[in-house]
DNA sequence: TCTGGGGTCCTAAAGCCT
DNA sequence: TCTGAGGCTTTAGGACCC
């Protein structure tokens, strides 16, 4: 039992028992925009939304212009419909990193189990801290001190037995806030709520679960698991049955593997002219394939996405012939599926390029065929884009920019290179 | 209303292999 | 040699999360 403080505790109280609730779910509030009233006090107490240009979409926005129905995601303009007096902030990503490594650091102080999940948000198993910190809700309370006294910033913190448990909870806690939810209570805290709070459901799913009646979580959980099953997939179904009835056996994990890596960027206007697209995916590759070098890691399918003018999107991808991180490489696998794209004479709003099939570089096999290994075109180039990397890291990002396609006007590379049987790509 | 950018996971179809 | 079954992989797309 608990004797923690209890003094910022919302809403419905589900009792203090804290036996075997050793996960805590840390979000921070609002984050962006949080961080932008940290440095910008002057701004405090007014409705700030923190988001895009044009096209933009709201990343963030203060609770003060959440009260006018303002919501994340949100297309910038319906959100000023909504609130016409929010004072727009662009967004700094660079500064919400840093902001969120402190964050993380005070997190990692607490434990060295520490799962983060994004910017603002981490899982911590404090099991092995309790005798040192004291029970969940003193440690909890702990770390929301800190962040609010170190980063000007508040947070709030789920306590339960489990991951998907705790994070339900940080969510009733917000904003400021702090809930337990014992291991007892966790059925008829999870029975309370709607079908919609379940990881995994969201509009399209919730619909589909609604045409068989059910749109409370205590709905589902008395569902067949073979009912759910026809209505939402074999896979969910179960596990949408299992989370309902506060079954989530992952552990917190500190080190996860990342499994894919990618960049897309929307156009301000939707281009016709290819040479545009194809100008803009070869930043993108170089992009990907820069933070692929960093990262130490290499990728063997590469995703392209394109969404057209209607909003439709298409992807194509393709299987190379070994793995890499070369920008190059990366570009011109893009640029034929691009070619192989059938856009219906729409124009092109959005273009992305993705690397799956992600493994570490050191001891993969990244030369794919014998004339490669011996002409080593392909690892001078890495060695080009790897010594770029250094201007960047020197001068800025600015300072160097990509330059395949000067280098290799459309259709002047060569053959097609195919999915198997390699033909080295020269230039 | 008019929809970003970074990811993960799942499903289904088709091809390949044994 | 032909055929079919079943498993695996690749590819495309959808849904979801923050």
């Amino acid at each position: 039992m608990s004797r923690g403080p209890r003094a910022n505790l919302r809403g419905r109280s589900w009792g203090d028992d804290d036996d075997g609730c050793n996960v805590l779910h840390v979000d921070m509030d609002a984050f962006f925009a949080l961080v932008e009233l940290a440095r910008r006090p002057e701004l405090r107490g007014r409705p700030v939304i923190v988001g895009g240009a044009e096209r933009g979409v709201v990343l963030s926005a203060t609770y003060e212009a959440r009260a006018f129905g303002v919501r994340s995601a949100m297309p910038m303009a319906a959100a000023l419909r909504l609130c016409p007096q929010a004072v727009v902030v662009r967004p700094e990503h660079g500064l919400y990193r840093e902001v969120s490594h402190e964050a993380m650091s005070i997190l990692r102080d607490v434990t060295s189990l520490v799962e983060q999940l994004s910017v603002d948000e981490a899982f911590l198993d404090v099991r092995g801290a309790r005798r040192r910190l004291g029970p969940p809700v003193v440690i909890a309370e702990g770390i929301r001190e800190r962040v609010a006294r170190a980063l000007g910033i508040t947070c709030s913190v789920g306590i339960a037995s489990t991951k998907f448990v705790a994070k339900l909870a940080s969510v009733h806690a917000k904003p400021d806030g702090l809930l337990l939810v014992p291991r007892g209570a966790t059925i008829p805290f999870l029975r309370s709520l709607p079908v919609g709070a379940l990881w995994g459901v969201g509009e399209r799913t919730e619909e589909r679960l609604a045409r068989y009646g059910i749109t409370t979580v205590a709905q589902l959980a008395d569902t067949e698991v073979e009912v759910l099953r026809g209505a939402v997939g074999r896979s969910a179904g179960a596990r949408l049955h299992d989370l309902a009835w506060g079954r989530d056996p992952r552990p917190v994990e500190p080190t996860r593997i990342e499994k894919s890596l990618g960049a897309e960027s929307t156009f301000e206007h939707d281009r016709t002219d290819l040479t545009e697209v194809e100008a803009r995916l070869l930043g993108l590759a170089d992009h990907v394939a820069a933070r692929l070098r960093r990262h130490g890691q290499v990728g063997r399918v590469v995703a392209l996405k394109v969404r057209t003018s209607d909003f439709r999107t298409l992807s194509r991808s393709r299987t190379l012939d070994a793995p890499t991180d070369v920008g190059r490489e990366i570009y011109l696998a893009a640029r034929e599926l691009l070619a192989g794209v059938d856009l219906r004479g729409l124009p092109v709003r959005l273009v992305g390029v993705r690397l799956e099939g992600l493994v570490v570089r050191d001891g993969a096999a990244v030369q794919s065929t014998l004339e490669e290994a011996a002409d080593g075109t392909v690892e001078r180039r890495r060695e080009a884009e790897a010594a770029m990397d250094l201007v960047r890291e020197r001068f800025g990002s600015s300072a160097i920019g990509p330059g395949a396609s000067r280098l290799a006007p459309r259709g002047e590379q060569g053959p097609a290179r195919s999915q198997r049987g390699a033909t080295p790509i020269v230039r």
